[in-house]
DNA sequence: GTGAAAGCGCTAACAC
DNA sequence: GTGTTAGCGCTTTCAC
């Protein structure tokens, strides 16, 4: 393929004005600006990132780090992302570290090796100190999972207040004995949503107990499927099941629908992120919405902010129950 | 950062010889690696991939080009591309399309201006004669979806062999009328489905009957149970129906909830895909599986042959049919 | 085993 | 309005 010095031969002009031709940067006259866009076309050339790129020491290459591409909770998020990159000039790197810290250093050090200009993490498994002092380097910034001292810009919801309401919701319809399914709760959410059902049950003096409380080592179906096997070994069950997560809440539902415990008669659940299978699901499940596009949308913007030097603040967005089936007699 | 300039200099060796330890690429001798080294640790100095690929004329990216990325049939797959990719020093980026002809150009693009070395396209809208005429002169091969007459490499299964077997199967379920939900026969895999579809029933002499074939816009949840509505408005109703993606076949039995229609007593329904969720749905869907992880993982070989210049040949994969609750009375 | 130097393709400062 | 030139950070050929 051609090169810009072809170009400009060709056009018999400089290499100089060929790129002020391409980046409309300074004055051309017409004259030369159609020489030159003629001999591109005769030529067809195309100029070389890879040039441009060490000349303007930057790659236009965002990571996006998250744990798995099966969990659908990015999904949204990520396009958010996307199209505010691509509006920006910017392309984005999925990165998928699978739990894996080696594969995560892989994608760390992509950014020191300018491969990458900046990083959203949306991945909790993420080695914090490492991505700490990149930080101070480097752009970075979290969505939707994020650490409360370590001083990286973030965006999120409020997960207490929104566990809060979406258990507040459940007692609002009657009932007394609400379970929990949670996930490990290293991860800031997880703990923060048990909090917000702790303070919900305080508030209405209802009863936190132990045998409906139930945590999982995963957020995968099989996961929901198994805790709420485990919560229906007790006689002594609840009549709500508050759900950290809705992949887990539908393998939750499977299990009660195997055991033959109708939803939402016998048992209301309630999920958090609303996934696109949420709706689809019999009955299709009451869910916690985050609004993830503009979560994805704004957390670019953020970092691209950053790459360029601007100042970030931490962004907390509004969350919103959604209700449907699962819990509606 | 520090540059490779500056490495040298601390070591007290010359640019070249930081390279070579770098790269390992020929014989340095133990004391002056050690220097090297220690320089490099003592700078925190990482090579810039901007450096090094415009020196090689390489981007070491490779481009996934899907319609969305909220289709979880592409998932599975995508695992599979990256992890070969990875294994062999590559990227990935996941290039969603979203039907926009605009935002396709900038992706195919991307491969000419030496941004991306190659492209993997799973992209059924895509403007196939650009592609064509981009496979002359860089890398492309297609995954799972792809053009009989384009001369393009291609992965895939055989779309008409499996929708035959899933079909008689039905039929060996003791089902005398089958319906089909179809998507856009624009796709050569529609296409090919269809007719397997009618292999199917024709060596069985069974009917078939156009009340009991509809097709689809889309691909979605919503148009799945749009698509069943129409099927349910016929008072001759078949007693199994094929639906050419997973996604669709949950909408329609969402809709068949909705109508009190019992799946699989009244209507059996088999699925094609074997997305992760079709085994949380209740009933769990009958389907066919293709093998995504492995479709992946061998395109994305296929493409890093191409750009080697290896020669690569076309590839048929096997399919399996997976039989869980939707057609088990 | 090591160094000097050319050059990958581009942008931008400077000169005219 | 246009051309000359330096240089981004690296790899590799050719000497020695």
């Amino acid at each position: 393929m051609a090169n810009i010095h072809q170009v400009a031969k060709q056009a018999g002009v400089s290499i100089a004005t060929v790129s002020r031709v391409l980046n409309n940067t300074s004055k051309v006259s017409e004259k030369t600006r159609h020489k030159v866009e003629k001999a591109i076309r005769e030529l067809n050339y195309a100029p070389s990132m890879l040039g441009r790129n060490l000349r303007n020491s930057e790659s236009r290459l965002l990571l996006v780090l998250i744990h798995t591409f099966s969990n659908p909770y990015y999904t949204e998020i990520i396009n958010g992302i996307e199209d505010y990159a691509i509006e920006n000039n910017y392309n984005i790197l999925l990165c998928e570290t699978d739990d894996n810290l080696q594969r995560e250093d892989i994608f760390l050090h992509m950014v020191r090796n300018k491969l990458a200009d900046g990083i959203i993490s949306m991945n909790p498994t993420v080695h914090v100190d490492k991505l700490k002092e990149l930080s101070e380097s480097h752009s970075i910034v979290l969505c939707s999972d994020y650490y409360e001292d370590a001083n990286i810009p973030y965006i999120a919801i409020d997960n207490t207040e929104a566990a809060y309401r979406a258990v507040k919701y459940l007692i609002t319809m009657g009932n007394k004995k609400i379970g929990l399914i949670n996930f490990n709760e290293n991860l800031l959410y997880a703990k923060q949503r048990r909090i917000g059902f702790e303070k919900a049950l305080n508030e209405f003096q209802l009863p936190i107990c132990d045998e409906w409380i139930h945590y999982t080592d995963g957020l995968s179906f099989q996961d929901g499927v198994e805790a709420m096997r485990r919560m229906l070994r007790s006689k002594n069950r609840p009549t709500a099941v508050f759900i950290i997560s809705d992949t887990l809440a539908i393998g939750a539902i499977k299990e009660l629908h195997a055991q033959g415990i109708k939803v939402p008669q016998e048992m209301a659940i309630i999920g958090f992120d609303n996934i696109a299978f949420s709706s689809m699901t019999t009955p299709a499940l009451t869910t916690v919405s985050q609004p993830k596009y503009q979560m994805g949308y704004r957390s670019a913007k953020m970092v691209i902010d950053r790459i360029q030097g601007l100042p970030v603040e931490n962004v907390i967005m509004d969350y919103e129950l959604i209700i449907r089936e699962s819990t509606l007699g």
